[in-house]
DNA sequence: TCAAAATTGATATACTATATCTTTTGATCG
DNA sequence: CGATCAAAAGATATAGTATATCAATTTTGA
């Protein structure tokens, strides 16, 4: 099953590679994300961490993983919602370059895709225009998503 | 002169068009964005306007007429900086439709571009592909200005 | 002028994030 | 095994961004 919302044995595996532990703090925020079907704060992350009654997650404790999750790009942080999410390739073999997220305004609802290498090349190409390069390719844009479209009949 | 940094009459005559009274809280406010070279934030704003010994304007006040002011189109927030910036069209006649912003990583400078519908469709499209619709034609792009670059000989 | 609406003032508080220092845990090596 | 050193987590304080709310003032227009 490639599809089990916590963390994998194909997970672990990239911890152990890059040398990186996976601690029952880290296990914790991961797993939480990974369960997770929105976009969560850092503050939404401690409080489902402390749900269960596990033992206290400090919120500091919290962004310090984030930190790392994303250094590892385990998760993305989205710059627009000050929220997080894990990466839609967590458990993937290939890298991907760059991500691009949709965010429903109705439902906040966050769908990654890949744009295709022309639209990004598009927009690369206005930011050389006026003098702009090594473009991070991190877009996030905002619209509704299905279900939060006026019903047309 | 149309590039004098402060508000200027084609300015005051789209408040007077719109109904809306242009008192002397929003003209700082406007007045400081628009003299700025950069993004400023909220606070910023707020210090700016009490640099010359004018009266306290407080932060609430800032916000508020931010709020305003973007409604107008007069400025931009960008949502990755939690910064806000005058509109480089705000002198102008005609409508713009969508803004894209390039942001310095280096001195956080930002050039506001618009891109061309070609590049802007591409992004609408992969949306449409998820399902999304009624895309906000802002986007934030990350990168290095012409003067950040590491030099090239 | 007077009443209603718009704007501003003042204060409190929520939310997001970083700094810093201490304690605990885990790995390594003799 | 136990000492040692580094990594990770805990604890606390504080900075930075933003909203809620109610009171006072100004403007508008009947």
């Amino acid at each position: 099953m490639s599809d089990v919302k916590t963390v994998t044995k194909s997970v672990e595996q990239k911890f152990a590679d890059r040398g990186i532990r996976l601690t029952r703090r880290r296990r914790q925020v991961l797993d939480v994300l990974m369960s997770a079907d929105a976009a969560l704060s850092a503050y939404d992350i401690a409080e489902l961490c402390n749900a269960g009654s596990e033992s206290h997650m400090p919120t500091m404790s919290v962004y310090r993983i984030l930190d790392l999750l994303q250094e590892e790009q385990f998760i993305h942080r989205l710059e627009t919602a000050n929220k997080y999410v894990s990466c839609s390739h967590i458990a993937c073999a290939h890298e991907h370059s760059g991500s691009q997220f949709l965010i429903c305004d109705g439902c906040r609802r966050v769908e990654e895709i890949q744009l295709s290498p022309e639209a990004v090349g598009a927009v690369e190409m206005a930011a050389n225009a006026v003098g702009f390069a090594s473009i991070s390719p991190q877009l996030e844009v905002k619209g509704l998503c299905v279900d939060c479209q006026p019903e047309r009949i």
